[in-house]
RNA sequence: GCCGAGGUAGCCAAGGUGGUCACGGCGGGGGUCUGAAAAACCUCAGAUGUCAGUUCGACUCUGACCCUCGGCA
Protein backbone atom coordinates (compact mmCIF):
# COMPACT_ATOMS: atom_id res chain seq x y z
CA UNK A 1 0.00 0.00 0.00
CA UNK A 2 1.41 3.02 -1.06
CA UNK A 3 1.68 6.57 0.61
CA UNK A 4 2.54 9.87 -0.60
CA UNK A 5 3.59 12.57 1.25
CA UNK A 6 4.49 16.03 0.01
CA UNK A 7 5.92 18.55 2.53
CA UNK A 8 8.57 21.54 2.18
CA UNK A 9 9.01 25.29 2.79
CA UNK A 10 5.50 27.20 2.07
CA UNK A 11 4.74 28.68 -1.83
CA UNK A 12 6.69 26.25 -3.79
CA UNK A 13 4.02 24.25 -5.18
CA UNK A 14 2.99 21.82 -3.00
CA UNK A 15 -0.14 20.96 -3.94
CA UNK A 16 -0.07 20.76 -7.68
CA UNK A 17 2.53 18.44 -7.22
CA UNK A 18 0.49 16.43 -5.01
CA UNK A 19 -1.96 16.90 -7.50
CA UNK A 20 -0.09 15.25 -10.14
CA UNK A 21 0.94 12.43 -7.63
CA UNK A 22 -2.54 12.00 -6.95
CA UNK A 23 -3.59 11.72 -10.69
CA UNK A 24 -1.44 9.37 -11.45
CA UNK A 25 -2.12 7.00 -8.54
CA UNK A 26 -6.08 7.13 -7.93
CA UNK A 27 -5.15 9.26 -4.92
CA UNK A 28 -6.45 11.76 -3.11
CA UNK A 29 -4.81 14.60 -0.83
CA UNK A 30 -4.78 14.99 2.96
CA UNK A 31 -4.29 17.78 4.32
CA UNK A 32 -1.52 19.10 6.43
CA UNK A 33 -1.63 22.37 6.67
CA UNK A 34 -2.07 23.53 10.31
CA UNK A 35 -4.01 26.97 9.21
CA UNK A 36 -6.25 25.17 6.37
CA UNK A 37 -7.78 22.97 9.28
CA UNK A 38 -9.73 26.33 10.01
CA UNK A 39 -13.12 26.91 8.82
CA UNK A 40 -13.67 30.24 7.20
CA UNK A 41 -9.92 30.88 7.01
CA UNK A 42 -9.79 30.17 2.98
CA UNK A 43 -8.30 33.13 1.07
CA UNK A 44 -4.90 34.27 3.21
CA UNK A 45 -4.48 30.53 3.91
CA UNK A 46 -4.76 29.25 0.28
CA UNK A 47 -7.03 26.78 0.14
CA UNK A 48 -7.01 25.46 -3.14
CA UNK A 49 -10.26 25.60 -3.84
CA UNK A 50 -13.26 27.73 -5.59
CA UNK A 51 -16.82 28.32 -6.30
CA UNK A 52 -16.32 24.67 -8.21
CA UNK A 53 -15.61 22.72 -5.09
CA UNK A 54 -17.95 21.44 -2.42
CA UNK A 55 -17.51 20.11 1.29
CA UNK A 56 -18.97 16.86 2.19
CA UNK A 57 -19.06 15.87 5.60
CA UNK A 58 -18.30 12.22 6.28
CA UNK A 59 -17.73 12.06 10.05
CA UNK A 60 -18.72 14.44 12.89
CA UNK A 61 -16.94 13.96 16.33
CA UNK A 62 -16.72 15.83 18.92
CA UNK A 63 -15.78 18.82 17.95
CA UNK A 64 -13.85 17.91 14.82
CA UNK A 65 -15.86 17.70 11.13
CA UNK A 66 -14.08 15.41 9.05
CA UNK A 67 -14.31 15.09 5.63
CA UNK A 68 -13.37 16.40 1.98
CA UNK A 69 -13.46 18.89 -0.79
CA UNK A 70 -14.98 17.70 -3.96
CA UNK A 71 -14.54 19.34 -7.66
CA UNK A 72 -18.14 19.91 -9.11
CA UNK A 73 -19.06 20.48 -12.56
CA UNK A 74 -20.65 23.55 -13.27
CA UNK A 75 -23.94 22.29 -13.67
CA UNK A 76 -23.21 19.66 -10.79
CA UNK A 77 -22.44 22.75 -8.03
CA UNK A 78 -25.38 24.12 -8.26
CA UNK A 79 -28.11 21.15 -7.40
CA UNK A 80 -27.84 18.56 -5.05
CA UNK A 81 -25.59 16.29 -4.86
CA UNK A 82 -26.84 13.31 -4.26
CA UNK A 83 -28.96 13.52 -8.13
CA UNK A 84 -24.95 13.55 -9.70
CA UNK A 85 -23.40 11.22 -7.17
CA UNK A 86 -22.23 8.97 -10.48
CA UNK A 87 -21.21 11.83 -12.82
CA UNK A 88 -18.90 13.79 -10.95
CA UNK A 89 -15.60 14.29 -12.68
CA UNK A 90 -12.69 12.12 -11.41
CA UNK A 91 -10.34 14.28 -9.44
CA UNK A 92 -8.87 14.09 -6.91
CA UNK A 93 -10.49 14.82 -2.98
CA UNK A 94 -9.16 17.49 -0.70
CA UNK A 95 -9.35 16.17 3.01
CA UNK A 96 -9.46 17.57 5.67
CA UNK A 97 -9.57 21.22 5.25
CA UNK A 98 -12.46 22.54 7.75
CA UNK A 99 -12.25 21.09 10.56
CA UNK A 100 -12.63 23.44 13.58
CA UNK A 101 -13.77 27.12 13.47
CA UNK A 102 -11.13 29.60 14.54
CA UNK A 103 -11.87 29.83 17.82
CA UNK A 104 -11.13 26.26 18.88
CA UNK A 105 -8.11 24.08 20.03
CA UNK A 106 -6.47 21.52 17.97
CA UNK A 107 -3.42 19.75 18.67
CA UNK A 108 -0.80 17.42 16.86
CA UNK A 109 -2.81 15.33 18.75
CA UNK A 110 -5.86 15.73 16.72
CA UNK A 111 -4.26 15.80 14.00
CA UNK A 112 -2.77 12.74 13.97
CA UNK A 113 -6.19 10.97 14.78
CA UNK A 114 -8.19 12.90 11.85
CA UNK A 115 -5.67 12.10 9.29
CA UNK A 116 -5.17 8.60 10.30
CA UNK A 117 -8.63 7.90 10.02
CA UNK A 118 -9.10 9.28 6.25
CA UNK A 119 -5.86 6.86 5.91
CA UNK A 120 -7.67 3.89 6.99
CA UNK A 121 -10.69 5.03 4.95
CA UNK A 122 -8.66 5.55 1.78
CA UNK A 123 -6.92 2.76 1.80
CA UNK A 124 -9.98 0.32 2.46
CA UNK A 125 -11.51 2.34 -0.65
CA UNK A 126 -7.83 0.85 -2.17
CA UNK A 127 -7.26 4.77 -2.94
CA UNK A 128 -3.66 6.47 -2.24
CA UNK A 129 -3.57 9.20 0.88
CA UNK A 130 -1.38 12.03 -0.85
CA UNK A 131 -0.65 13.94 1.92
CA UNK A 132 0.29 17.72 1.47
CA UNK A 133 1.21 20.37 4.08
CA UNK A 134 4.08 22.11 5.25
CA UNK A 135 3.10 21.87 9.02
CA UNK A 136 6.09 19.37 9.63
CA UNK A 137 5.15 19.17 13.55
CA UNK A 138 1.73 17.81 12.61
CA UNK A 139 3.55 15.21 9.90
CA UNK A 140 6.67 14.47 11.94
CA UNK A 141 4.09 12.81 14.88
CA UNK A 142 1.80 11.45 11.74
CA UNK A 143 5.16 10.09 10.87
CA UNK A 144 7.02 9.14 13.72
CA UNK A 145 4.30 9.27 16.40
CA UNK A 146 4.32 10.79 19.87
CA UNK A 147 6.57 8.93 22.44
CA UNK A 148 4.92 10.69 25.21
CA UNK A 149 1.94 9.48 27.70
CA UNK A 150 -1.00 10.30 26.24
CA UNK A 151 -1.68 13.42 28.58
CA UNK A 152 -4.35 15.61 27.00
CA UNK A 153 -3.85 19.88 27.97
CA UNK A 154 -5.32 20.47 31.32
CA UNK A 155 -7.18 23.68 30.35
CA UNK A 156 -6.97 25.06 34.19
CA UNK A 157 -3.47 24.48 35.04
CA UNK A 158 -2.37 25.97 31.76
CA UNK A 159 -4.63 28.87 32.25
CA UNK A 160 -3.28 29.61 36.15
CA UNK A 161 0.55 29.06 34.92
CA UNK A 162 -0.15 31.24 31.78
CA UNK A 163 0.31 33.91 34.22
CA UNK A 164 3.89 33.00 35.85
CA UNK A 165 6.88 34.08 34.73
CA UNK A 166 9.25 32.44 33.05
CA UNK A 167 11.38 32.04 36.18
CA UNK A 168 8.41 30.67 38.46
CA UNK A 169 7.83 28.28 35.75
CA UNK A 170 10.97 27.14 36.01
CA UNK A 171 11.34 26.77 39.64
CA UNK A 172 7.99 24.98 39.40
CA UNK A 173 9.16 22.38 37.26
CA UNK A 174 12.32 21.81 38.74
CA UNK A 175 10.35 20.67 42.09
CA UNK A 176 8.11 18.49 40.72
CA UNK A 177 10.25 16.83 38.21
CA UNK A 178 13.55 17.60 38.03
CA UNK A 179 15.17 14.78 35.84
CA UNK A 180 13.53 16.67 33.20
CA UNK A 181 14.15 20.18 34.22
CA UNK A 182 17.76 19.20 33.84
CA UNK A 183 17.78 18.07 30.51
CA UNK A 184 16.19 20.82 29.24
CA UNK A 185 18.23 23.32 26.54
CA UNK A 186 18.70 27.01 26.58
CA UNK A 187 15.88 27.08 24.21
CA UNK A 188 13.29 25.17 25.77
CA UNK A 189 14.30 26.54 29.20
CA UNK A 190 12.84 29.88 28.27
CA UNK A 191 10.04 29.07 26.44
CA UNK A 192 6.36 29.57 28.72
CA UNK A 193 4.96 27.34 26.47
CA UNK A 194 6.84 24.17 26.51
CA UNK A 195 7.53 24.28 29.98
CA UNK A 196 3.83 24.36 30.76
CA UNK A 197 3.39 21.42 28.97
CA UNK A 198 6.66 19.84 30.95
CA UNK A 199 4.51 21.19 33.91
CA UNK A 200 1.52 19.62 32.86
CA UNK A 201 2.72 16.20 31.82
CA UNK A 202 4.91 15.72 34.95
CA UNK A 203 1.56 16.35 37.56
CA UNK A 204 -0.15 14.15 35.52
CA UNK A 205 1.63 11.43 36.07
CA UNK A 206 2.07 12.32 39.79
CA UNK A 207 -1.36 11.91 39.86
CA UNK A 208 -2.15 8.75 37.62
CA UNK A 209 -0.56 5.56 38.10
CA UNK A 210 2.57 5.51 35.79
CA UNK A 211 1.32 3.00 33.11
CA UNK A 212 4.31 1.70 31.02
CA UNK A 213 4.62 3.71 27.77
CA UNK A 214 2.67 2.18 25.32
CA UNK A 215 4.90 3.15 21.97
CA UNK A 216 2.05 4.73 20.05
CA UNK A 217 3.95 3.92 16.38
CA UNK A 218 3.81 6.81 13.51
CA UNK A 219 2.90 5.73 9.97
CA UNK A 220 6.28 4.91 8.98
CA UNK A 221 6.91 1.79 11.36
CA UNK A 222 4.04 0.55 9.83
CA UNK A 223 4.30 -2.47 8.44
CA UNK A 224 3.04 -2.69 4.35
CA UNK A 225 3.18 0.58 3.67
CA UNK A 226 5.33 1.83 1.09
CA UNK A 227 5.66 5.86 2.22
CA UNK A 228 7.60 8.23 -0.52
CA UNK A 229 8.06 11.49 1.34
CA UNK A 230 8.77 14.19 -0.82
CA UNK A 231 9.92 18.46 -0.05
CA UNK A 232 9.97 20.81 -1.85
CA UNK A 233 12.34 24.22 -1.62
CA UNK A 234 13.66 26.89 -3.23
CA UNK A 235 17.38 26.97 -3.66
CA UNK A 236 17.89 30.60 -3.34
CA UNK A 237 16.14 32.74 -0.89
CA UNK A 238 15.75 35.45 -3.31
CA UNK A 239 13.38 32.95 -5.25
CA UNK A 240 11.76 32.15 -2.01
CA UNK A 241 10.75 36.11 -1.38
CA UNK A 242 9.55 37.06 -4.18
CA UNK A 243 7.15 34.02 -4.38
CA UNK A 244 6.12 34.55 -1.26
CA UNK A 245 5.32 38.49 -1.93
CA UNK A 246 3.85 37.12 -5.55
CA UNK A 247 1.38 34.47 -4.29
CA UNK A 248 0.35 37.53 -1.12
CA UNK A 249 -0.43 39.66 -3.87
CA UNK A 250 -2.65 36.65 -5.56
CA UNK A 251 -4.31 36.33 -2.41
CA UNK A 252 -4.78 40.36 -1.87
CA UNK A 253 -6.88 40.41 -5.11
CA UNK A 254 -8.54 37.64 -4.26
CA UNK A 255 -10.42 39.58 -1.46
CA UNK A 256 -7.95 38.60 1.86
CA UNK A 257 -9.28 42.26 3.34
CA UNK A 258 -12.43 41.40 2.94
CA UNK A 259 -11.61 38.05 4.49
CA UNK A 260 -10.75 39.49 7.20
CA UNK A 261 -13.36 42.30 7.69
CA UNK A 262 -15.53 38.97 7.57
CA UNK A 263 -14.41 36.84 10.09
CA UNK A 264 -14.05 39.84 12.80
CA UNK A 265 -17.98 40.35 11.95
CA UNK A 266 -18.61 36.58 12.54
CA UNK A 267 -17.54 37.44 16.52
CA UNK A 268 -14.26 35.83 16.48
CA UNK A 269 -11.78 37.76 18.10
CA UNK A 270 -8.40 38.43 16.84
CA UNK A 271 -6.86 36.09 19.71
CA UNK A 272 -8.46 33.29 18.52
CA UNK A 273 -6.07 30.76 18.21
CA UNK A 274 -6.70 30.25 14.40
CA UNK A 275 -5.94 33.49 14.18
CA UNK A 276 -2.90 33.28 14.99
CA UNK A 277 -1.80 32.56 11.84
CA UNK A 278 0.19 34.62 9.27
CA UNK A 279 -1.21 37.78 7.29
CA UNK A 280 -4.56 38.10 9.21
CA UNK A 281 -2.53 40.23 12.32
CA UNK A 282 -1.26 43.12 10.38
CA UNK A 283 -4.24 42.83 8.11
CA UNK A 284 -6.69 43.28 11.11
CA UNK A 285 -4.35 46.25 12.10
CA UNK A 286 -4.75 47.89 8.85
CA UNK A 287 -8.68 47.59 9.38
CA UNK A 288 -8.20 49.22 12.68
CA UNK A 289 -6.36 51.89 10.77
CA UNK A 290 -3.27 51.45 12.91
CA UNK A 291 -0.38 50.80 10.20
CA UNK A 292 -0.81 51.75 6.37
CA UNK A 293 -1.90 48.64 3.63
CA UNK A 294 1.90 49.14 2.81
CA UNK A 295 3.07 48.59 6.16
CA UNK A 296 0.63 45.12 6.83
CA UNK A 297 1.72 43.93 3.42
CA UNK A 298 5.29 44.36 4.27
CA UNK A 299 4.62 42.11 7.83
CA UNK A 300 3.02 39.53 6.02
CA UNK A 301 5.56 38.90 3.87
CA UNK A 302 8.42 39.36 6.56
CA UNK A 303 6.48 37.08 8.72
CA UNK A 304 6.40 34.47 5.83
CA UNK A 305 9.55 34.34 4.76
CA UNK A 306 10.45 33.60 8.02
CA UNK A 307 8.21 31.15 8.68
CA UNK A 308 9.58 29.20 5.70
CA UNK A 309 13.16 29.53 7.12
CA UNK A 310 11.77 27.85 10.24
CA UNK A 311 10.21 25.17 8.40
CA UNK A 312 13.53 23.90 6.66
CA UNK A 313 15.16 24.21 9.68
CA UNK A 314 12.88 21.66 11.14
CA UNK A 315 12.63 19.88 8.05
CA UNK A 316 16.10 18.95 7.52
CA UNK A 317 16.65 16.67 10.16
CA UNK A 318 14.57 14.57 8.64
CA UNK A 319 16.75 12.30 6.47
CA UNK A 320 13.92 10.06 5.03
CA UNK A 321 12.63 13.57 2.98
CA UNK A 322 13.40 13.18 -0.58
CA UNK A 323 14.73 16.97 -1.68
CA UNK A 324 13.36 18.91 -4.70
CA UNK A 325 15.15 22.31 -5.24
CA UNK A 326 13.77 24.94 -6.97
C1' G B 1 19.58 82.85 1.77
C1' C B 2 18.22 83.27 7.07
C1' C B 3 16.38 80.97 11.82
C1' G B 4 15.52 76.40 14.46
C1' A B 5 16.13 70.96 15.14
C1' G B 6 19.06 67.02 13.95
C1' G B 7 22.70 63.43 11.76
C1' U B 8 24.52 56.68 16.44
C1' A B 9 24.46 49.36 12.55
C1' G B 10 19.74 47.88 6.72
C1' C B 11 15.49 50.56 9.72
C1' C B 12 13.75 52.78 14.55
C1' A B 13 16.31 54.36 18.69
C1' A B 14 18.80 55.27 24.27
C1' G B 15 22.91 57.58 26.27
C1' G B 16 26.66 60.25 29.14
C1' U B 17 30.16 66.18 34.26
C1' G B 18 34.83 63.85 27.84
C1' G B 19 37.83 57.78 30.29
C1' U B 20 36.21 49.61 30.17
C1' C B 21 34.66 52.18 21.51
C1' A B 22 27.90 52.43 23.22
C1' C B 23 20.89 50.27 26.20
C1' G B 24 17.18 48.37 23.46
C1' G B 25 13.58 47.00 19.46
C1' C B 26 12.82 45.55 14.23
C1' G B 27 15.17 43.34 10.22
C1' G B 28 19.36 39.68 9.00
C1' G B 29 22.38 34.82 9.88
C1' G B 30 22.29 30.22 12.69
C1' G B 31 19.41 27.06 15.95
C1' U B 32 15.55 24.49 19.44
C1' C B 33 11.22 21.37 18.57
C1' U B 34 6.97 14.73 20.64
C1' G B 35 -0.97 16.98 22.68
C1' A B 36 -0.73 25.49 21.52
C1' A B 37 3.59 24.74 15.92
C1' A B 38 1.87 29.80 10.29
C1' A B 39 3.04 28.95 17.87
C1' A B 40 6.71 29.82 21.48
C1' C B 41 11.77 30.13 22.50
C1' C B 42 17.46 30.28 22.14
C1' U B 43 21.81 32.24 19.84
C1' C B 44 25.23 35.17 16.71
C1' A B 45 26.86 39.42 13.68
C1' G B 46 26.56 44.62 12.98
C1' A B 47 27.01 51.55 14.38
C1' U B 48 28.83 57.02 16.54
C1' G B 49 28.09 61.96 8.67
C1' U B 50 33.14 64.31 6.91
C1' C B 51 37.54 67.09 8.06
C1' A B 52 40.26 69.72 11.47
C1' G B 53 41.04 71.57 16.62
C1' U B 54 41.18 71.24 22.23
C1' U B 55 42.83 67.07 25.40
C1' C B 56 46.92 62.04 28.11
C1' G B 57 42.14 60.54 25.92
C1' A B 58 36.12 62.54 22.13
C1' C B 59 30.74 59.28 20.04
C1' U B 60 30.33 63.10 23.91
C1' C B 61 33.52 69.87 23.76
C1' U B 62 34.84 73.78 19.56
C1' G B 63 34.95 75.16 14.30
C1' A B 64 34.18 74.33 9.23
C1' C B 65 31.96 71.41 5.67
C1' C B 66 28.26 67.89 3.75
C1' C B 67 23.44 66.13 4.26
C1' U B 68 18.09 65.67 6.42
C1' C B 69 13.66 67.84 8.50
C1' G B 70 10.64 72.08 9.97
C1' G B 71 9.74 77.59 9.75
C1' C B 72 10.84 82.29 7.40
C1' A B 73 11.96 84.26 2.79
Amino acid sequence: MKIFVVTGQTATGKTKLAFNIAKKNKGDLINCDSRQIYKYLDVVTGKDIDKDWRFISIKKSGHFDIGYYQKMTKTVAQKSINDFKNQLPDYPKIWLYDIITPNQSFSSYDYVQCANYVIDYLLNQKKTPVIVGGSYFYLKHLLYGIETEKIPPDWNLRKNLARKKVKELQKILLTIDPATYQKLNHSDLNNPHRLIRKIEIASAKNQLPLKPSSRPQGLIFQKGYSIKIYGLRFKKKADLVSAIKKRIEQRLAKGALNEAKKILNMGFQTSDSGLKTIGYQPLFAYLNHQISLKEAINRWQTAEVQYAKRQETFMKKDKNIIWRQL
